[in-house]
DNA sequence: CTGATATATTCGCTGCTGTCGATAGATAAC
DNA sequence: GTTATCTATCGACAGCAGCGAATATATCAG
């Protein structure tokens, strides 16, 4: 972000909301975008793990206990513990540790945001 | 897509929109759904084709010849071949053959059906 | 036909990923 | 304390994916 200098002022444009967060159809995305593009897209690149983020992101509650997300995904218990660290590395997720449970939330910035790449 | 019974007439429901396309947001995704999501997403889990997506959804014309491809992307022939195999596969592009040449575009729809996904 | 160019395919290599069983650590109930 | 429960980590395995060199195929120019 260094701006452009038009009659003699560094522009440093105000509106260059873009900035943020390259998308596909703006202009060719550079080396370095795409591999962090990429890795967000790996994230959501397995059922299990769609599966987890759908489990959270369409509860009432707005949580899901870690515990009540075995069964319905269909996976081991310590793949839906590796699933959930993906996520979380991801940015998609986080956990919210109480005694013994963690309740796991989506994180719906991260998830737009991806979304808003593809436009 | 059954329709259901009401008042003795099948209703098809007109606005039953989701039917299409599954949400991550809407309901926890069956398995089936998610595969298929999966799949797409895996499609644009790779820097290499999300950067060639990017030119063909960028261009000006609308489509770019596969020979133009290879140098922007920093990969070799065959590999810039295989990506835009995996991405025509995944319904994202498709190649349009003129004598020597093929000439790629983005295939909008699928995308943005993706991205209706993250909603 | 011959040569040149564009694209796809084959092959082998390397590294990553999803999966689960076994196990360890943390917390609560008793 | 002991026991039970929830979660994470480790280890091992099979399978897949990205990459490029070499090669094959297709098309055009001459």
């Amino acid at each position: 972000m260094d701006g452009v200098i038009v009659a003699g002022r560094k522009m440093v444009a105000l509106l260059e909301t873009d900035e943020c967060c390259p998308t596909i159809g703006e202009a060719p995305l550079s080396e370095r975008d795409a591999v962090e593009l990429a890795r967000g897209f790996a994230a959501l690149a397995d059922p299990a793990r769609l599966r987890v983020l759908s489990l959270l992101a369409s509860a009432e509650a707005g949580e899901v206990c870690a515990c009540d997300l075995v069964a319905p995904v269909g996976r081991s218990q310590p793949t839906v513990s590796h699933h959930l660290k993906v996520l979380s590395e991801a940015g998609l997720i986080v956990g919210d540790k109480r005694g013994r449970w963690i309740w796991y939330r989506a994180i719906p910035d991260r998830l737009a945001q991806l979304r808003a790449a593809l436009a």
